[in-house]
DNA sequence: GTATCCATGTAACCAGTTACATGATTGC
DNA sequence: GCAATCATGTAACTGGTTACATGGATAC
């Protein structure tokens, strides 16, 4: 199962809201959905070149100022259905593999301070990240950006996940650190 | 950031543990530490044959029984020193790509049945991985694997942090189911 | 006038996946 | 006798990352 081809799918719903550049595609990733999904301008380039040639995406000449370097790219017909049909299909899930765990897992050879050191950095970072979502679920509740009433649906339960994630994290750094202080 | 060389510090961990094989490295991935980590023979065997000739893994010649395919690695000097130093330094982040998340975010366009489905798979698949996760807790308390007390506090930390972020996967999809189905 | 953002791209690289190949041993 | 598990490997591929290159526009 595992994954592939998600750049594509990616690319194809970001265009399924609204027409834009690879740049536009890049910023959404890091800002909007940052939060879930991410991508290169190393990868967004190319795919987009081949989206073209597959026929599921256009060119859209018209409206461009002149002198702009911008291509605005917008989903074809063909492009929608694909999307649709991929919609439908159940979620591929990658193995986990989280690099802090490895680390943890092993760091017995490592002095008690050193891995208290460990847990208390894992957990700013879930701990900033956490407040980051709360600000931006604070910033669209406020109308903060201008979005239709049915995306904001799902951006805010997008938030939810990232929220839900960081406590978790946060949760367990804490049961892990007491493993480590009473002793 | 990002991740690189992971493979190589997951084998440098396990065989720091105990030495192994190549196959044994992918059981103990594939059990002990599936809830966090994951590895294909495809990688570990061209891994471990550059990890020998870097040096920080060597074959274990002696105690082999006549005829034995296996080929045991045990970790060197070399490689415990590198391995401790990795271990200082801060881990790496994957950047999120949650495939699952990306189809709902853009699902607005299936029916709402489809969508309660897609939330209820996903609620499915981590309550069976919550289930797993706990009965292999049980089998831990009980002693059921011979491994030291050391190594096991270790592995119960690793499993709860499983068991937290199917919690929170089964949280998330209780609230998102709830705003589709209020509609 | 300088830093930051806008904007597009390419090339080299790399980590990891999938598929294929082979064959011995063990349990039923 | 057959299936499952043990056991090791290679080759082709692919998805994604990093580094490099370029240059206009805007803000301070």
């Amino acid at each position: 199962m595992a994954m592939k081809n998600n750049t594509k799918f990616a690319i194809l719903g970001i265009l399924s809201i609204a027409p834009g550049s690879g740049y536009d595609i890049k910023k959404y990733c890091d800002t909007v959905i940052a939060n879930v999904w991410h991508e290169n301008y190393g990868h967004i380039y190319p795919v987009l070149t081949s989206l073209l040639a597959e026929g599921v995406i256009r060119r859209q000449e018209e409206e461009q100022e002149e002198g702009s370097r911008r291509k605005i790219y917008e989903i074809t017909q063909k492009g929608r259905e694909e999307f649709i049909t991929w919609l439908g299909e159940p979620a591929g899930y990658a193995p986990v593999r989280s690099e802090f765990m490895l680390k943890f897992l092993f760091s017995s050879s490592l002095p008690r301070e050193n891995i208290l050191q460990m847990i208390s950095e894992y957990r700013v970072r879930h701990q900033r990240k956490y407040d980051e979502l709360v600000q931006t679920q604070k910033d669209l509740e406020a109308d903060y950006f201008i979005i239709s009433a049915d995306r904001k649906q799902y951006l805010k339960a997008a938030l939810r996940f990232g929220i839900i994630s960081s406590e978790a994290a946060i949760k367990w750094c804490g049961e892990a650190a007491g493993i480590f202080e009473n002793k």
